[in-house]
DNA sequence: GTCTATATAATGATAGAC
DNA sequence: GTCTATCATTATATAGAC
């Protein structure tokens, strides 16, 4: 919501979003996200809710679009390709690092999806790393990279990248921002030679 | 079994292996594990093994103790640091690529085993990775690699290797020899600095 | 909006016939 | 060893009182 308040609707998607994180979807009863939000029995959540599904493809839809909006803004500037690329990387770690309970729906939850909706996310995260292997692909045009594969190099860079959500805590002792940079500048050095 | 027959058990083994990679552990009934092996309902399973969990852990601790004794191999040699980190890198990702099914289990699945199952399966990968780390500190003591953190050095150069079991498939484009070789090299060219 | 009770389906596991 | 039948449990979701 636009003020200060977060709608109970709002209020179970968080609920959710974080025990899909810590136990997985399927391991996540309606009954659980009931008691987080101090509610007795699964039974309240669905007047504001119309099922667990509808809760993950929301929770999964509001991820990429994340991705995708932080993408956009790095996308619209005016930088040399490597350093657009790495931009780029960077602006993807942070969303995974200020949204870790949402990354792990975008990268392993979603696969739970019916079928129309998991197809439907899938093509929409090939179109998001589809503008990385473009950013790969300008940057070795233009002789600053050196990767002879470039689809490997794109595999490769998001790989290095997405696996940062599976150690990285708020608390731990690197900052966001140090995790960021050394994270793209190891990736970039990767793809230099 | 050492003669070129497999077992019952190890039939159930295999079968379990992929369904949890495919549909993941929470998501395969007993049921389904029969339907694989043609049989007729998950009752006849039981006559081989105690219980689905069970198959979990079998699963879960011989792709960790494959990745030991790939490494051991490696430990055993005698290279320079930076060779000896290069060949265990490779080492680690054969292992993945040969083995996709039981490595899903090994980096995914392992958390839906009951609590001291799943302790003993984290002490023990986590002793399998404190030895990445001890070999990329060998390759910064000797001066051969640039890592001023060697914690996120060996997080880094982890994730970036996980990471292949997410798109690698055995009827790809690369072999395994030139996906061990291009990751381990752009591991460590972001070590090198 | 939240509560309790419940309908319906699926699950892991067991028992006993063959 | 495999089969069928079944038990106990748990799940998502709904209904109706308040």
């Amino acid at each position: 919501m636009s003020n200060g308040t977060t709608s109970r609707r709002d209020q179970i998607r968080i609920a959710a979003e974080e025990l899909f994180r810590t136990r997985g979807y399927l391991a996540t009863s309606m009954r659980d996200i009931a008691d987080k939000m101090k509610l007795s029995g699964g039974g309240s959540l669905y007047a504001h809710i119309a099922g667990k599904e509808e809760l993950l493809w929301e929770i999964a839809s509001d991820a990429i679009e994340a991705f995708f909006a932080a993408q956009m803004a790095v996308l619209a500037s005016d930088l040399p390709p490597v350093e657009k690329l790495r931009q780029a990387m960077i602006a993807h770690v942070t969303v995974i690092m200020s949204r870790l309970d949402a990354a792990a729906v975008y990268f392993d939850e979603w696969r739970h999806l019916g079928d129309a909706r998991r197809e439907e996310f899938a093509a929409r995260r090939d179109e998001y790393e589809k503008r990385f292997e473009l950013l790969i692909h300008a940057g070795v045009a233009c002789g600053a990279l050196n990767a002879p594969d470039e689809r490997f190099a794109t595999l490769y860079a998001l790989g290095a990248l997405n696996a940062i959500r599976r150690w990285y805590r708020p608390d731990g002792r690197l900052s966001p921002d140090q995790v960021a940079a050394l994270t793209a500048d190891a990736v970039l050095r990767g793809l230099i030679g």
